[in-house]
DNA sequence: ACACAGATACTCT
DNA sequence: GAGTATCTGTGTC
């Protein structure tokens, strides 16, 4: 399995890629040990015009400095001041839109993720944005990494996703984005959907 | 954001 | 009816 090419980051169509990246493999080697899981729910966040992007009207500070590089980085952020926000930058340079990746259907490390997180509870193991990074080992540190490099990278899995596979609905978390808050851009896999691809 | 609780709704057996 | 899923509201760092 090989990282996915600049060339799909780099589109102009966030949403797009939001709904593409579903079912592709996040994986990390972090601490020597190596985690994965295939990603099935994101969120795409369309920086200058969305009001719920952290780059609404071109909003730059150090924290989200990482949304403005080239597409194929990670955007990595604190909330709450502890949980940890994994986003996939797109575009190219200097137009900062970002996929936040919410929930993956965990495949390796099992054990390592399970410690980390301190939850046996497969269910319960990865379904949130806060969770993942958690049991992948993502934090701050690997802001603005590139996603085809040893620690963290996202793979082609060669899974299909059908559109029929697909929910889109309203973001989560982001009432304070007026009218931009009812725009479908959450994706997520359906239950049988999720089933199948861990076989 | 997460954890938890309560209400509602859908599915499977 | 039990189990699962979604949504809403409260509380917490």
């Amino acid at each position: 399995m090989t990282p996915l090419p600049p060339s799909f980051y780099q589109r102009e169509d966030v949403v797009r890629i939001a709904r593409d990246l579903l079912g592709k493999l996040l994986i990390t080697n972090i601490e020597g040990k190596i985690t994965s899981g295939y990603i099935t729910e994101t969120e795409a966040y369309r920086g200058p015009e969305d009001k719920a992007s952290h780059a609404y009207q071109m909003r730059r500070t150090p924290r989200n400095e990482s949304m403005y590089a080239q597409g194929g980085v990670s955007y990595v952020f604190v909330c709450y001041g502890m949980h940890q926000m994994f986003n996939i930058v797109t575009n190219v340079r200097e137009v900062p839109h970002a996929v936040l990746v919410r929930a993956i259907e965990p495949i390796k490390g099992l054990e390592v993720m399970i410690t980390r997180r301190g939850c046996a509870d497969l269910r319960q193991l990865t379904n949130g944005p806060g969770k993942l990074t958690q049991a992948l080992g993502i934090t701050r540190m690997y802001d603005g990494l590139s996603l085809a490099s040893e620690n963290l990278s996202v793979l082609e899995s060669g899974r299909i996703i059908d559109p029929d596979q697909v929910i889109a609905g309203p973001r989560v978390g982001i009432d304070y984005a007026e009218e931009d808050r009812f725009l479908p851009w959450r994706f997520r896999l359906t239950k049988t959907a999720k089933a199948e691809i861990i076989h």
